[in-house]
DNA sequence: GTTAGCTTGTGAATCAATTCACAAGCCCCG
DNA sequence: CGGGGCTTGTGAATTGATTCACAAGCTAAC
């Protein structure tokens, strides 16, 4: 299989949720074109990033809810529980642990980690804040395959090394750096202020394309 | 002036982070290569980006690290304050709603809504939840810029219509549902699931990706 | 003032992603 | 059972982003 473009996974992500809606409401089949509405994009996308996984669909029809939605959860890698650790127990990361989102859609919060001596201990939902000199030993143990960094940028770095040489291979990062990884780590990074750093571009960048 | 693209303005947010550091260090200048090696991308691209704005830097010395520092923030439209609401008062709008770092960067939350009674009028660090009913008149008093939005995807495309009809032209969304809206409005979405479900498709498709 | 050593700025070339456009295939109706 | 109306799947064309490569320009040293 060829390498799929970060782009392509994202938009599977966007029809499989528009796709368990649709399920839920009982359609049996969806066009490229429902898809493409609701997506935000094209029909002739949506085939495209299908097509780069199989052939799914009945021409004349579209393609049938039930089992596209089960091949796309396949081909994300949903079939399964993932655990996760989040290291940094301040404002985002408690938000994290204690978001039920999560769980529902196989990503198992397993730890919590801290530095500040006056948070490990305390619990919510039954979920102690460790000590984060326990980082290592834990994940050795436990082999969690996703670390979520809600950390200062400036102990980012250093916490995403020691993550990944204690075994973990994907890091969700929030913390405002580039980490510098082995290329065997695959990195995703959320970084609000950056997004809103966005809008104020084009709020501030607009004279022209008020004609599109 | 040419349009710019979405990546391009998203890593002028990087360098103007390190930019940033790089400033309270004392540097006086720093090279496109340094540039490149903190913000994870190459000395061409650095240049090429900042190329589509002006040109910054001294042939065979670098950028000057102040100037270049205010060129940013001037290019991103940092140089004032945004006024920001948030409409969702739970775990993650409330996490939002009571960290620092927005502030810091110029954006000042100005108000939170919910439409559950038992958080209505409810406060943290001095700024009350508010009825939803509010929204309209509030954004037509103060005019806010810019609208986060934490809420329940379902609800997400009838609360974005009615922040952009009372006035709101920039918006931040954290449901998981593409909005559609007019064109003059700018949307970026943070999606957790969806990066959560991108490392989870890289951890299960990597068989032939071990040596790049 | 001249040379050596860097580093920028930028067209040209390459690489990647999206859109086009249409043949192939399926369903339904009469 | 044949034709009309849709919709897929996919090469080809196009559009867009990144990388290459090098002339131009600055500094420092002598």
């Amino acid at each position: 299989m060829k390498r799929i473009a970060d782009s392509t996974v994202r938009r599977l992500s966007i029809y499989l949720r528009f796709l368990e809606d649709s399920l839920g409401e009982g359609n049996r089949t969806i066009s490229s074109e429902e898809l493409a509405r609701r997506g935000g994009t094209t029909s002739a996308q949506v085939r495209k990033d299908l097509s780069f996984f199989g052939s799914f669909g009945k021409r004349g029809l579209g393609y049938p809810v039930p089992e596209l939605t089960t091949a796309l959860r396949d081909i994300l890698g949903l079939g399964r529980e993932w655990r996760v650790l989040i290291v940094g127990a301040g404002k985002i990361g408690t938000a994290l642990a204690q978001y039920g989102g999560f769980r529902e859609r196989g990503f198992q919060v397993v730890a919590v980690y801290d530095t500040d001596p006056a948070k490990v201990g305390t619990r919510w939902d039954g979920l102690a804040v460790r000590d984060i000199a326990q980082l290592e030993p834990d994940i050795r143990e436990h082999a969690p395959e996703i670390a979520v960094l809600t950390i200062p940028g400036d102990d980012a770095q250093a916490i995403a090394e020691r993550v990944v040489s204690a075994g973990v291979r994907a890091i969700l990062n929030f913390a405002p750096v580039q980490l510098q990884l082995a290329p065997h780590v695959t990195v995703r990074n959320v970084n609000m202020a950056m997004e809103l750093e966005g809008l104020s571009y084009a709020l501030t960048n607009r004279e022209k394309s008020d004609d599109d």
